[in-house]
This record gives structure tokens, C-alpha cells and sequence, in this order.
DNA sequence: GTAGAAATTATCGTATACAAAAATAAGATG
DNA sequence: CATCTTATTTTTGTATACGATAATTTCTAC
């Protein structure tokens, strides 16, 4: 299933759609995909099935598979839909969250000072998303975490192009120190209602960029 | 992909998973299975890929696929996300429903309340379906939607199980009017609050439940 | 008799072969 | 000349075949 072939296609793919090789309504032709990873059939099969369930691709029956991009009006509904998941993860933090995994939470939002006084932001990506999988297992529902682990990675490739916005770090990382202060205080509404504030914010600077992309950047 | 063979294979584990007949740990072998089904391992193989993909079976690299039927904890897990999901659309059905689909979801109650005076428990279960998919659609958010829609239909079979719970139907009944009447009066805090609850109570009910027959029903 | 090593067996992952359906192209008819 | 019909070709869906890796068994050594 997850076999290396497959995977070698599947990811494969899934980075040209990402970077906009492979835009929206492409056909995904088995032969072609076929020899171009110098695989098979068979694991390309199994890489356009995943596609379908990831929701990369559609398919019709007895007549192949296209690339389904996610449309502007499909990102804005993942992004509300994520800013509602992570502030559930933040709530359910501050209630149940551990000495040992606050300590964690706190050194991960040091990682990301420390990315941020560097100036390196691919640092400050990674950081980002290990402070965030501090709350995704602090929340104590692992079918809530994998859920959003799920959609983060979904809106991951934009994300990264969407915190390089100027003056974008900074202000992240504040709210990121409001998310600490509200956890450790036990206030699970202040908790919730920063984390979605914080996904929302970058969901309408992602939009902006967007529309600046399309006039012509 | 969904091709024929493979859907078929896909419906029949997931369905021999459902009813206990594949418990938790069983090997799905893919000969066996193929053999079973009477198609070739090919169309078994995509099947297992979706049931993984599902959540519904794991995979060990070249050592098979197991069944992962859910534990009493990933069920409250998932109980637990579905309640905000729930509340999410209901939320935004508050803020975004149209007139038509305000009435199509009083129809739809209305639709439930005949289901419990004809006392037809199977005909209160598509009636509430019909309720929630109302909800969801007004939502005017297509993939939370179908993230709602993907995690209710993973709690189903169980919540059919649930609602033959004595008491039950009237008592959801009576959440549905206010969850219509929250959405009506456009109050999203109201129709947020009432409709997790909703699921919680069925959630927390399901538990009962299960706890109950582990002893011996 | 037990433990470790080698051979055997079984199963997974991939490749290829074949059949059925759909798209495309060619030809006939008005 | 256009359109419908039919033949060809392409592509999907399924079956089978093969190679590689892990589990199992058997054999040997102590």
C-alpha cells in the first residue's frame, strides 16, 4: 500500500499540484505518470487512489483521473474550518495539558523566538509546527490531533509561501505567547478564541496574497 | 479506483467490521479475501488502500493489513469532534440560511416528528439524516460539510444502534426544534451550544450503552 | 534438549498481460 | 456538406506472473 513506489508517486505528484506544475483539471494519465517515475501501472494506481482520498484528485469512473486543485472559495472554507479545529486543540489544552507538556509548549515558542532573531524563516516553519504539535498532543484526543495535523498539511504548501509576509513572524509570535498565557492559566476560552484568531489571521493574509498573486505578481 | 470490484470489497469488509463479524487485530488477507469476493487480488488491494485511508484498517509494510476497529476511547475521541463539527454548522446555518433552506429544514423536523408518532424508528433515523444534511448545507461551507458528513457516517453505525434507546427520539426531537428555532432567530451562540450538546448526549447515551452490553447484555 | 543458523515457505510489492468500455477517427448516407 | 453509424484505437479495470522480503521450519552444533 504505502509501498515505495506508490509513495514515491503519490508525494511526487502531489508536490507538482502544490507548486502549480500541475494545475487544476489536468489529467492524471496512468501510462504517462507510469514513465515518468519509471514505475508501473500498478503503483501508480495505488498513488491515484490515494490522491482521490486526499482530496487532490477526482475520479470518473472508466475514464481517469484529473487533478482538483482546491479553488479560492475551497481554501477559505479549509481555513475556517482549521481555525475552528486548532482553537478546539487550544481549549482542550487549556484543560487538560501536563506540567512536562507545558514545559515542552514553552521551549517549542523559545524555537521559534530563537527562528524568528535568526531572520531564518524556514527555521521558524519548522518550529511553528512543533509548537503547534505541542497543543495537538497536550489536547489529549488523538483523533482530534490527527484530524488537524490532517488539514494543516493540506494548507501547508500556501502557509509556507504566507509567512514570509513582511512583519508576519513577529506578530505571529505574540499570539503564540497569548496561547502559552491562556493554557497555562487554564483559560480555555481565551485559548480557543486567540487560536482561531491566529489561523483566521493567516487565512485572510493568505487570501490577500492571493489576489495580489492574481493582478499580476 | 471505485471501480466496481474494488467498491464491492471496500462495502463488504467495512460492513463485516461494522457488524463485529472482522474484529479488531484480524488479518485481512489479501488471498483469502480475494478468494472470498471472487475477484483477484488487484481490486482487494485497492480496497484495503481505502479501508487504510479510512482509518478503518492499519498497515504494516510487508507484514499485511489488520483490521483497527475503534476503541471505546477513539469513539468518545471522535463523539467529542463530531459535537464541535455539529455545533460549527450549526453556527454558521445561523448566520448564513437561506429562507427555502430554513423552510426545507422545518419540513425536514417535521419529517421526524411523524417518524416518532408512527413510532418507526428506522424511518426517524433517514429523518434525522435529512434534518442534519440540512444544516450542513446551509452551513455555506461545502468541506466542513463534508468533513461532518465523512465522521457521521463513521459514528452510524453505531448511533443507529443508540437512538432505540428508550426515551430517546422525543428527547432528540425536542433538541431539534430548538436548534430550529437558535438558527430562525439567527442566535449562533444558541444553535452552537444546543446542537453539541445534542451530540454529546448521544455520544455520552452510546457509552452507557456500550459499557452496559460489555457487562453482559 | 535447546539455541542458533540455514533452508523453505508464504506473502507482499511490482510488473506485465488481457478484457471491457469509452474516446476518436473513418466512412457511408441523407 | 453535415450527421449518423461503425471501426479503430486508446485507456481503464482486472487477472496473473514474478521477484523480494519476512516468517517459519528444519537442521546442525553444543
Amino acid at each position: 500500500m504505502s509501498s515505495r513506489a506508490a509513495t514515491r508517486v503519490f508525494q511526487g505528484v502531489e508536490e507538482q499540484i502544490a507548486t502549480g506544475q500541475l494545475k487544476d483539471g489536468a489529467k492524471l494519465d496512468e501510462a504517462s505518470l507510469a514513465e515518468r517515475f519509471e514505475v508501473s501501472r500498478t503503483p501508480v494506481r495505488e498513488a491515484l487512489l490515494q490522491l482521490v482520498g486526499s482530496g487532490l484528485a477526482t475520479q470518473i469512473p472508466k475514464r481517469g483521473c484529473f487533478v482538483k486543485a482546491p479553488s479560492l472559495r475551497d481554501m477559505v472554507e479549509m481555513f475556517e474550518v482549521m481555525s475552528e479545529l486548532e482553537g478546539m486543540c487550544a481549549r482542550l489544552a487549556a484543560r487538560r495539558i501536563s506540567d512536562e507538556q507545558l514545559a515542552e509548549l514553552k521551549a517549542a515558542n523559545v524555537g521559534c523566538e530563537d527562528a524568528i532573531k535568526a531572520n531564518d524563516s524556514d527555521l521558524y516553519y519548522h518550529k511553528n509546527v512543533d509548537f503547534h504539535e505541542c497543543i495537538y498532543i497536550a489536547c489529549g484526543n488523538s483523533f482530534l490531533a490527527n484530524e488537524t495535523r490532517s488539514l494543516r498539511r493540506r494548507l501547508q504548501s500556501f502557509r509556507r509561501l504566507q509567512l514570509r509576509v513582511r512583519g508576519r513572524m513577529p506578530q505571529s509570535l505574540g499570539e503564540h505567547f497569548e496561547i502559552v498565557e491562556a493554557i497555562e492559566a487554564g483559560d480555555a476560552d481565551q485559548a480557543d478564541r486567540i487560536s482561531r484568531q491566529h489561523v483566521m489571521i493567516q487565512g485572510e493574509r493568505f487570501h490577500d496574497l492571493l489576489v495580489h498573486m492574481e493582478r499580476g505578481g
